[in-house]
Parts: structure tokens; C-alpha cells; sequence
DNA sequence: GGTAATAGTATCCAATTGGATAGTATACCA
DNA sequence: TGGTATACTATCCAATTGGATACTATTACC
């Protein structure tokens, strides 16, 4: 979690605020609208309820994620992305682009690289 | 590290390929030529020589750099940005752009939760 | 002969991240 | 009365990441 002006790449600032593992996922699921938190639960295969509240409240902190609570019994708590959070989607948006359009030299590159450690393992065999 | 193909989102691939903590460093380093690696180890203040080892390899491995061996010795080799590297500063300039408009927000949303956690603290010791 | 440079490797460790599991107070329902 | 739902908290643990430190083979230089 960076401080984006302290430090000298606002860059790394908006990665660290989306790099945990749910995080993208999570933004992605609140773009289609409101949700709450079991909600959520359900629709991320995998996730604990721990690392939910966790990356949650570091969205909200980031001001990625808004989180309204009804004060209800049991609790009513709906998350929502931002303003600033929906104008993150044409930028990952951006990412996506250039993910797709790079593919095969990507995978390509991954081969080649896995293709030599093999080769370096099997040396170190013989 | 994920692989693109094989995940359902390519944003978290490609985030996955530059969040380790030096690699937008090494990136941007890399970007106004080839170095080698006891200048990049000079110029990124505070990395160990097995960090950078290991990102560099990443990088490599993602084909994002590409790395000259020449058989001298002492040994010498060269780090650059691939092609594709250098397809991705633009997107990465993207993000930078994101962070600058809406830093303002962004340290609203962190000071508000910074408040909010201080006034938790304080009302669990009362 | 000692020192420095090169680009690492090897080993150990602390901190962090994500996961697993159990528990919480209240209301609702069969 | 027991089960379920809600949105978590608490605790423990395994795996990973980044850092610290020492070592490597060879050559060049003084």
C-alpha cells in the first residue's frame, strides 16, 4: 500500500492499491453494481471471509470501494465502487488491451524461459 | 506470476508481471537503454544483488526484458527492454496518468480512513 | 600479492500475504 | 428448539517475498 505522492511513482501507488490477489476481481464484480458482503462471498470461489473484510476495507481506505452500512439486525452492509474507483475500469481496461494484443510473444517468452530451466535442471542431473 | 491464457482476466496477469517491488523501477531504468546489471544494482538504491537477480529473471522470463550475454570475463551482460517492453510504458503511462488526476481523492479516501482507524484505536482503550 | 570489478549463487531469516477454522449477536423460520 | 443467515473478528499457520550476508572464478590493475 503506497502513499502516491510521497512516493516518486504514482504508478506503483495504483498497483500496490490493486495488486493483492482479489482486488481486481473484487472491483470487477462491484462494476455491474451494488453488492453485499455474502454476495460477494459467493461469487469469489475461494476467497475466506477474512481476506474479504481485509481487501474490502483496503479498497474502501483506498477510495476505490464505498461501504454503506444499514443499521440492521441482522447487518446490512452494501459495497459499491466509487466514482473514483469506476474511472480505474477504462484503465484496466488499457491493461487488458495490451495483454490481449501481446499474447503470443508473452506465452511465447514464457515457453522459452521454461523450455531453459528444464534444460538447467536436466544438466544439473547429469 | 500468472499465466495470461490460462486465467480469466489478463489485467491480473499483466499486474502480476510488474508488482514484485522492483520491477517498475527496473522497467523504467531499462527504458532509456541497455544497462548492466551492477549499474542497475547502483542506480536502484537499497535492492540486494539476489533480488535483482531474481526480478530481472522474472522480467526476462515474462518477455519483457531480454538479456546479452557476452563471453568475457569478468563476465558481461546486458539487460534491455524487449519490443513488447516497450509497448507497455505507454499503458504503464496510463496508470501514472490515473494517479496524478485523481490524487487528490485518493489522499481524501486515506486520510478519512486513517481518522476513522485512529478513532477506533482510541475507543478500544477507553 | 592485494584489491577491485563482474554478475551472480547460496543460505538464512523476518515480515507479509492468503488460507483455514472457529466463534460472535441477533432475527427468522420450520 | 435447532438451523440458517448476516458480516464480520480472532487465532493460527503455511507459503511467499524481500532483505542480509557471505561466497564464487577469473581477470585487470597497481
Amino acid at each position: 500500500m503506497f502513499n502516491i505522492e510521497s512516493f516518486e511513482c504514482p504508478i506503483m501507488a495504483t498497483i500496490a492499491m490493486i495488486s493483492d490477489k482479489w482486488k481486481i476481481l473484487i472491483i470487477y464484480r462491484l462494476c455491474n453494481g451494488t453488492m453485499r458482503f455474502n454476495e460477494l462471498m459467493r461469487s469469489l470461489q475461494g476467497i475466506t471471509q477474512r481476506v474479504l473484510t481485509q481487501q474490502l476495507r483496503e479498497l474502501e481506505a483506498d477510495g476505490l470501494v464505498s461501504r454503506k452500512i444499514y443499521p440492521e439486525v441482522p447487518p446490512r452492509v452494501e459495497y459499491s465502487l466509487t466514482k473514483v474507483g469506476r474511472t480505474l475500469l477504462p484503465v484496466l481496461e488499457k491493461l487488458e488491451e495490451w495483454a490481449r494484443k501481446h499474447s503470443g510473444e508473452l506465452i511465447a517468452a514464457r515457453n522459452k524461459a521454461t523450455a531453459q530451466l528444464e534444460k538447467l535442471k536436466n544438466r544439473v542431473k547429469a
